[in-house]
DNA sequence: CGAATACTGAACCATTAAGTTCAGTATTGG
DNA sequence: CCAATACTGAACTTAATGGTTCAGTATTCG
């Protein structure tokens, strides 16, 4: 098996339809473990997990308030998976591009 | 636990460096199960699964040819992927607007 | 025809993931 | 001080992943 870099494990932390509500929840601001939870019904531990899993990718960043630990967005800026999605756009184009030229050769018209 | 979207499994897809891989490798030209598993030292049944995940999310279409399968890339375009990280981008961005507002204000209570 | 090739499916295994509960610890408010 | 609150960690359960091997089936080639 490969090694998981952090594209991998990003693209992993993203894939987890919780974890991105949350990153949606927390651009409207900071919350704390239990404010996150609250509107999954999700026990704390729970949401502990999803948030230790979002600080590794540095997506989130956290810090402990007396007897709460405030969330907020973190540093990640997901430039190197915006990079990953727009190269392979530009992959499938060419893709595409061929298979019409090759559209172009056998049918011999357009649409 | 929420169950999984189309938007969740191609996230998923993408997280494993062997599929991405197999995506760049398409980019290039179709190619059989055999000389996608070939390069990673795989085994045929191991590369079929990853290419049935990659079929699951559309991202690759086959076709049986003879007694090879032929790989290439699929419909699947990635646009609501790239919306969501482009959306992010922009939560990220105003967040850190308002950060910069709370810091000429000097100190600031959340919310 | 018969052997080699290319894939396929079932069964298995080890690891990780997502969630839980339960038993703590630290902080706060009365 | 004491009880309630908020989190934390360990242990456990269940299910999914990523890989394997082995025993087929279908196709091609000499």
């Amino acid at each position: 098996m490969v090694q998981y870099s952090p594209v991998d494990r990003t693209f992993a932390a993203l894939a987890d339809p919780t974890r991105r509500l949350v990153l949606e929840r927390l651009g409207s601001g900071s919350a704390t473990i239990s404010e996150l939870a609250q509107p999954f019904g999700m026990s704390l531990t729970g949401m502990k997990k999803h948030v230790r899993v979002l600080e590794e990718t540095q997506l989130v960043a956290t810090e402990k308030v007396g007897r709460t630990r405030l969330c907020h967005l973190g540093p990640r800026r997901l430039d190197d998976v915006r990079m990953w999605v727009e190269t392979y756009r530009q992959m499938v184009n060419e893709q595409l591009d061929r298979f019409g030229d090759v559209l172009d050769r056998t049918k011999g018209d357009r649409q």
